[in-house]
RNA sequence: GGAGCUGUGGUGUAGUGGUUAACAUGCCGGCCUGUCAAGCCGGAGACCGCGGGUUCAAGUCCCGUCAGCUCCGCCA
């Protein structure tokens, strides 16, 4: 940089710096060549300024300003001045100074860049992910990686403030059962064995409790091998907690805290105290989602009971086998063409529904292909259940459960979005509580884990456990935000005799339980405090924060949906070499790569 | 594992089975002393993701494949 220094930040120069000999570094976002007159947008991470070349101040710069182009490194020296009058500009916060050019370095050339460095680009993403270093110079990804490091600055001012120690924990960890898929990587010294990367602390931190550390955090790194989505990346970062002697009140208000701190400093919002509180089982029932949007009404309503009874076999049948019959009002949709119902169905069927049934609400009663199978009475018991007024639409699903709560969940957020019913900036927290404890997969025939293994059942179900496990409730607690789930917690197991009955109520022989997790039942017996904690998704909560639609935008360096990086190719194959080493053996003959195509 | 959408100059798009693939922007050159979406003049730049097939003729139709995205399954 010939010894030269930058004096101030691009986008900081206000008229009180007029006068000023100033140097700055950055990089070219625009040149206009006016011919007797050169005009350059410097760039940096604060903002833009416009540097001024004129013959009149130094030909030399003049010079060679004339051969700068865009995305060009540049040290400029030089004086701010106001803007002659008539020539500011109101779109810039630097827009009422220029800087006039006395000296021009040229720091470094560059090629023309393949995309536009400005916000709102519409480009194909594999473009941004392969030159993701010219991405992220674009204003918008600049802050939201500002954003991003302000939540981080908060979380850890706010604990540390609280008493909590941010501790490390092993990245090379072992395979535990249950879960998710997990990443693993080959021990050389001990051939044929295996560490996992971590899906998520948990049972460290649990240790760290049973240690003493009463307050424990992470911001820490997670891995789970399961396809991508769109707020899911294979790894991915998690603000992670644990405190001794606490119940399920104090982790809430204590990280209802911590949140309104987030927001705040991130965006500057303050969230009303405390966020609303629902049941699983309400969730479910009004808004057919553990993970409620609560931004618009549109909720479910039941009519499993008039159904059960009713001449419509499918409604009936349903009923009758544990199923469920549930509607949604389509507020003002009674215009809905055919076509419009049958997408819908076909967005149903998504999710497993095998029809959508619908009333259309008319001045004249109520148009229905089924409506044949209802009696007077019955009719309108469900126009008043879904609080049905002329020109709605209601769509009903009878089916099992799960797919009637999924199929009508979903349907809810489509027709919000299709009916524009979610109002922006709107940020609306919420709790859902009292979880399952367990779940019945149906495939593997047994209990499972709805949040882990780890998670203790609430006091009052305990005699459940092993009479009735899919009726025990959980000490566990989500946070959701716009529909999406930001978080997730519990209060954990303390005792070994609870802990084996769990391992024993999702299938695990005793041989199993000590075999994978015999450190923590032992630990268990060496005085382990009552404990719990919460972990946040980092990435999914500066996501909603920064109103982005995938976490791709707050991660600098994010995986595609095949998990591969566009910009280093990985994963890519190693030097056999490596993998003899490692004793390892692949079956595929010529690995793709992730850069074909 | 499955479903859907997308793929055409650097970028974003248009393109009814039929001549030399069009437009905008960017890029290159020239002119231009107050622009900031600078302006004016000129120029270069795409064998239409890849591979097959149908056809006298394919960017366009069919099959396969690759890549990206969205979703289902999966994600304690």
């Amino acid at each position: 940089m010939g010894g030269l220094k930058r004096t101030h930040m691009c986008g900081a120069l206000r008229p009180e710096n007029v006068g000023q000999r100033v140097v700055l570094m950055g990089w070219v976002q625009k040149r206009r060549d006016h011919g007797g007159l050169i005009f350059v947008d410097l760039r940096d991470r604060s903002g833009l300024v416009q540097v001024v070349f004129s013959p009149d101040s130094s030909a030399e710069s003049f010079a060679k300003a004339g051969g700068v182009r865009n995305e060009y490194v540049l040290a400029v020296e030089g004086k701010v001045v106001p803007r002659p009058e008539g020539t500011e500009n109101s779109a810039l916060p630097t827009g009422r100074i220029d800087v006039i050019c006395y000296g021009l370095r040229i720091l470094n050339r560059a090629k023309t860049p393949p995309f536009y460095i400005e916000d709102g680009i519409d480009v194909d993403e594999n473009l941004r992910l392969r030159y993701r270093y010219l991405d992220l110079r674009r204003p918008e990804m600049q802050l939201t990686l500002e954003m991003r490091h302000r939540t981080v600055k908060a979380v850890r001012d706010y604990l540390d403030q609280k008493g909590f120690l941010e501790i490390e924990t092993p990245m090379l960890t072992s395979s535990t059962p249950e879960g998710a898929r997990d990443y693993l990587v080959p021990s050389r010294v001990n051939p044929g064995r295996f560490y996992a990367l971590p899906q998520s602390p948990q049972l460290f931190k649990q240790i760290l409790m049973v240690a003493g550390m009463d307050r424990y955090f992470q911001i820490v790194r997670c891995f789970r091998d399961e396809d991508l989505r769109a707020d899911r990346q294979p790894e991915f970062t998690q603000i992670d907690m644990e405190l001794s002697f606490v119940d399920v009140d104090d982790v809430i208000s204590l990280t209802e805290e911590m949140v309104v701190r987030i927001c705040s400093e991130a965006i500057g919002l303050k969230p009303e105290l405390p966020f609303p509180r629902l049941s699983y089982q309400e969730a479910m029932d009004r808004y057919g989602s553990d993970k409620p949007d609560t931004r618009f009404g549109l909720e479910l309503a039941d009519i499993s009971d008039v159904a059960l009874n009713c001449g419509f076999k499918v409604f009936s049948s349903a009923a009758a086998s544990g199923g469920l019959v549930k509607g949604i009002n389509a507020k003002g949709c009674g215009g809905f063409s055919r076509k419009d119902i049958d997408d819908l169905t076909a967005f149903a069927s998504i999710y497993k529904a095998k029809g959508l049934a619908y009333f259309i609400v008319t001045a004249e009663g109520v148009k229905s292909p089924i409506a044949k199978f209802f009696g007077p009475q019955e009719i309108d018991t469900i126009l008043t259940r879904l609080d049905a007024r002329e020109g709605d639409l209601l769509l009903f699903v009878a089916d099992s459960p799960g797919v009637a709560y999924a199929a009508l969940g979903a349907l809810r957020v489509h027709l919000a979005e299709r009916l524009n019913l979610i109002p922006e900036n709107l940020f609306n927290f919420l709790w859902v509580t009292d979880f399952p404890l367990l779940d019945y997969d149906q495939e593997e025939q047994r209990f499972v884990a709805m949040h882990h293994p780890f998670t203790s059942p609430r006091e009052e179900d305990l005699g459940l456990l092993e009479s009735d496990p899919g009726n025990v409730r959980a000490r566990a607690y989500d946070l959701v935000l716009n529909g999406i789930e930001v978080g997730g917690g519990s209060i954990r197991i303390h005792r070994r005799d609870i802990q084996e009955k769990m391992f024993k109520a999702i299938g695990f022989t005793p041989e199993e339980a000590v075999d994978k997790f015999g450190y923590m039942l032992e630990a268990f017996e060496y005085g382990t405090p009552p404990h719990g904690g919460i972990a946040f998704g980092l990435d999914r909560l500066v996501m909603l924060l920064a109103g982005r639609k995938t976490i791709r935008d707050v991660i600098p360096f994010p995986k595609t949906q095949s998990a591969a990086c566009l910009m280093t190719g990985a994963p890519g194959p190693v030097d056999p070499v490596q993998l003899k080493e490692l004793h390892i053996r692949t079956e595929v003959k010529q690995p793709r790569t992730a850069k074909q195509g």
